[in-house]
DNA sequence: TTCGTCATGTAATGGGTTACATGATTAC
DNA sequence: GTAATCATGTAACCCATTACATGACGAA
């Protein structure tokens, strides 16, 4: 029971969608396509996809061709193909329309707008507006912090929450300029939002909740390239 | 046992080392002054307080008055007062002037920072520069990966990944102004690295690892003022 | 034949949160 | 007298990682 993260589990579904796999593969591309924010290790994975396969999300194809016997208590071990149900596909396009609170914190968002090209313009637009508003709500929060504690901080401590903020205030402009975006376009990029890209450095800012503890990729680098 | 996380045992360490306080308000503190990239709970602060207890770095003192007597099985919770002891300082100057490779990943690095006004500049110096070697480490994966996997995103993932390498990069740049202010003066702020600051908004960008799982602050924000 | 990497899994552990339980003190 | 907030703690759970165990397959 329990191995579910939300994160993963959605993860996992929105990479299957696109085209079946063996858990090895999905790791990488797990650590890849989105590996910007979040990593996973097979300690995590496995037992996830044991239980996506359980609420009937997936199911187990033998990569094996089919004229191997395959005793299960001999070695033998199988490699498992995991394709998405349509009941998974269902779940997953749930999942992606969702604007619950949720949707708006970062990780989530982040996983969120890794699929974006899967939902409707609307969904985006709901959950861009969503996560900015959530920026601006924290944002005032730290403000009013700040001011409350602003003299009894030493330098460093200030410099890392101003610099905090600053990060936070980027991501709402990034937003901003999606946001602009897909209401002009069809898709994001090329449309307006190209105001002030490349001269010095005002466009965009940081989304990315960034890896959890600490790690680098623990990633053995590659992803699907043999 | 276990309940040690390094990181709040750190913050815990450099906050009591300004002055003793109650658990309750070391919680607020640290949603403040840390909170920036780290919330904790009363579930891990208080543990967390007594194994630091049970090493010595820490003296629990009774905030009631001597005379009461304490019955310590009936009612009569304690205040407790929590005071750093000699080999506490002695243990956070060491943590603090450590910089094996754990000191320069985000949240360590972060932590550190915040108590660099404890430290020497040379500390201060190879931390920043630990720091920043770590990034451009990561930045060369980033784009290592993002060249292999390129034409097999779309728009929305590569955008993710596009602005997750410019936070990374805009956080080198923050450190490059730091090193050079360190370089230049006693502390920051002030000194050279005012080149590019109010302009337009070429100057910082993010450390920030951000807060773990999602949640604002869970904090009930206020923090010591009554 | 040995090394790397493909491939799947489990057990122990880590480091946190939430919800709960309890009660004192202050402000209205 | 009652609500908020101060104050301390524990138990149950969550979601991950690490280390381990196992083994196939290809290339040097």
């Amino acid at each position: 029971m329990s191995r579910r993260s939300g994160i993963l589990e959605f993860a996992v579904l929105g990479l299957l969608r696109e085209s079946p796999m063996h858990g090895y593969e999905l790791r990488k591309r797990l650590n890849t396509s989105l590996g910007v924010f979040r990593a996973f290790s097979y300690g995590s994975l496995y037992p996830c996809l044991k239980t996506l396969v359980a609420n009937g999300w997936l199911i187990e194809e033998s990569g094996t061709a089919s004229t191997e016997a395959m005793t299960p208590l001999s070695g033998r071990r199988a490699k498992i193909v995991y394709r998405l149900t349509a009941e998974g596909k269902e779940h997953f396009e749930e999942l992606l329309s969702q604007t619950g609170p949720d949707a708006y914190e970062d990780e989530h968002f982040a996983a969120r707008f890794a699929f974006f090209g899967q939902t409707s313009r609307d969904v985006r637009m709901r959950v861009l507006e969503g996560r900015r508003s959530r920026l601006e709500e924290r944002l005032e929060k730290m403000r009013a912090s700040l001011a409350r504690t602003r003299e009894r901080l030493d330098d460093y401590t200030l410099e890392l929450q101003r610099h905090g903020m600053e990060s936070v205030e980027r991501e709402v402009r990034w937003l901003n300029e999606l946001i602009e975006s897909e209401r002009a376009g069809r898709d994001q990029r090329s449309g307006p939002a190209s105001s002030a890209q490349q001269n010095s450095t005002s466009g965009e800012s940081d989304v990315l909740p960034r890896r959890r503890g600490d790690n680098p990729p623990p990633d053995t680098s590659d992803d699907t390239a043999k």
